[in-house]
DNA sequence: CTGAAAGCGCTTACAG
DNA sequence: CTGAAAGCGCTTACAG
């Protein structure tokens, strides 16, 4: 159906509330009024009716620039992301935007390294004002922008991540995924295990590498330091470190990788010393996509709610927002075994 | 440096124009002229220095919603992108999202099943009128909603896919993609060689199908029809696709596949099959990542140059806001083969 | 029950 | 060489 347009709106045929007016045969107030849902105002059922119908008929949406510059409102979310090709920032974009595109959000994304670094982004989104608020969901860096920007009284969350007395964060439980993924292992038998962990710099990792230390301790298991290896990068990372550990005097019989990616490093260090997986060595990584299931093997892994989590960083958002005090949570939704083919008993030596 | 406040604005502290003119001890439209190097302006030097010294203090950026209202120009450009979890749609974005900052714009995410199914992203982004330009990379689908956009005169520029008559495009050479590949595998010997496809209503999937015809044509060799198989989904379709054709009475000794994802599934497969890669059979993957490097054996792929391709999408949608014409255009960047182990001779029957 | 008016923070003819 | 004023499209006290 096409709208009975009775002005020819100036800018590409865009219907304006004036519009709506006109066509109603009122004022814009209570058209505002009206659509608005203002719960004050007393109006003719028929007034408000024709006003709807008009709004309908024309097809009427308030322009979001002219609105947000009155309202001090910009109904715009920012979320800051690194390194957009790992599947888990995708599970954080996504919830992110479904989430907010339910409260009427729309989401802007930022690189995170180049926003952390306090460049144009950064410009972009707080001093021209074009968010309400960010999410970000870096792990890493960025201390000194993170502390301006709290000064600067924008609401912001941070995701995957805590940083004590900046602002409310919101996690999932890192270490109880590695936890998850120890127990799994000693249950098979392992008493050898070793962990690839994440940088320095990584709060996940360091959780990670919390986990598995506390529940190989109340397993009464010592964890030697070279068992714990740094993997710096993604794939390349986990197979130099997954090298590191092979070729040790007193090799692990299993090991607990922090990320997917370095998982299939480490799995190709493995095979590439012709160990036969889970045979010679089980082989857990954590977070879970499509792809662990057509490694080879195919890899068990630690399934985080990731989604959810980036969810209840919007809903910490948006209350902030409306000026709500809020406070870090934890993902209560547990981590979850996903159990294949990489994990088996220890070769019986 | 802490800027001397002079006013209390009254947005979260953030300094408006006003505040500029009042520092500088001059009116508003001199320091939007100023700062905007309004050419027809001519002003004593002093007075510019005045103005630009005190923005500077101030740290002045113009709010984007006043700005955009008034300009009618928003600086934001909406990338429309499906499965955010493929590494190859975060080249995309990457691409866009870089070019795009280039040119002082901002990028706006919408999922592309929400956005194409005409919902609410549609209508938050066109009718709030939140964007100047579209960049559009979803591969199949939504033909009614396009000629909608095409007719709301909004920009907008197709990524990766043609659709004739409805608006420019810009793509990356798929059936050169696909003719390098099999060129590749007729030099090593092989003869019967198929090819993975992806979904009909892929426009990709398509032109790499066409690449392979033409190139098998080219060598005057027949494509059986049980030869070319559909993969309807990612890892899963290409695992079943590639059971289908190691199941014929005279199987392939190479499979083209589509997709990378769609790749890992293949080789899956083959591998449960107990097939030797490339022993008993080559295989090569479309779209390069560090995965391809880690699977085993390593992955022989080719690589596209999407960043690119989104990158000259993000300039052509500027000349298009600046009222200019475009044309469809094919990105020059030729595809390359990133040889690996997954290829070698035909098994020697 | 409804409308006229001011103002959000800009830009840009138009005066002077 | 510089400023006052109108207007982008909304919302919201304030009148009537």
């Amino acid at each position: 159906m096409v709208p009975s347009r009775t002005s020819r709106a100036k800018t590409r045929g865009v219907v304006r509330l004036a519009d709506v007016a006109r066509e109603a045969g009122v004022g814009t107030s209570i058209v505002s009024r009206v659509l608005n849902r203002d719960p004050t105002v007393s109006i003719r059922p028929e007034t408000r009716e024709r006003i709807e119908e008009a709004a309908r008929a024309l097809n009427y949406r308030p322009n979001a620039f002219a609105r947000g510059l009155k309202l001090r409102r910009t109904m715009t979310l920012g979320v800051v992301i690194p390194h957009l090709a790992y599947p888990v920032n995708a599970e954080i974009i996504k919830g992110a935007e479904r989430r907010a595109a339910l409260a009427g959000f729309v989401t802007l994304l930022a690189d995170a390294d180049e926003f952390l670094q306090s460049g144009e982004a950064y410009r972009r989104l707080l001093l021209e004002q074009r968010v309400d608020g960010l999410l970000i969901a870096s792990a890493s860096t960025g201390e000194t922008l993170l502390s301006e920007l709290a000064e600067s009284g924008l609401p912001f969350v941070l995701a995957n991540r805590r940083v004590p007395h900046l602002g409310p964060s919101v996690t999932v439980d890192d270490a109880k995924g590695t936890e998850i993924a120890v127990r799994h292992l000693l249950e098979l038998g392992h008493r050898r295990i070793a962990h690839i962990t994440g940088p320095r710099d990584a709060d996940t990792a360091r959780r990670r590498a919390t986990g598995f230390r506390s529940a190989m301790r109340f397993a009464r298991l010592g964890v030697p330091a070279s068992y714990v290896v740094e993997a710096p990068y993604e794939e390349a990372g986990g197979l130099r470190a997954m090298e590191r550990l092979l070729s040790l005097a007193n090799p692990p019989t299993a090991v607990v990788v922090w990320s997917l990616a370095a998982a299939v490093g480490a799995l190709a260090a493995a095979k590439r010393r012709g160990l036969d997986v889970p045979g010679d060595l089980s082989l857990v990584g954590f977070h879970d996509a499509p792809l662990a299931e057509y490694l080879d093997p195919p890899l068990t892994t630690v399934r985080m709610p990731l989604a959810e989590m980036a969810e209840r960083g919007v809903e910490m958002l948006l209350q902030m927002i409306e000026g709500g005090r809020v406070r870090s949570q934890v993902v209560q939704t547990l981590p979850e075994l996903v159990r294949r083919a990489s994990t088996g008993p220890p070769p019986s030596t």
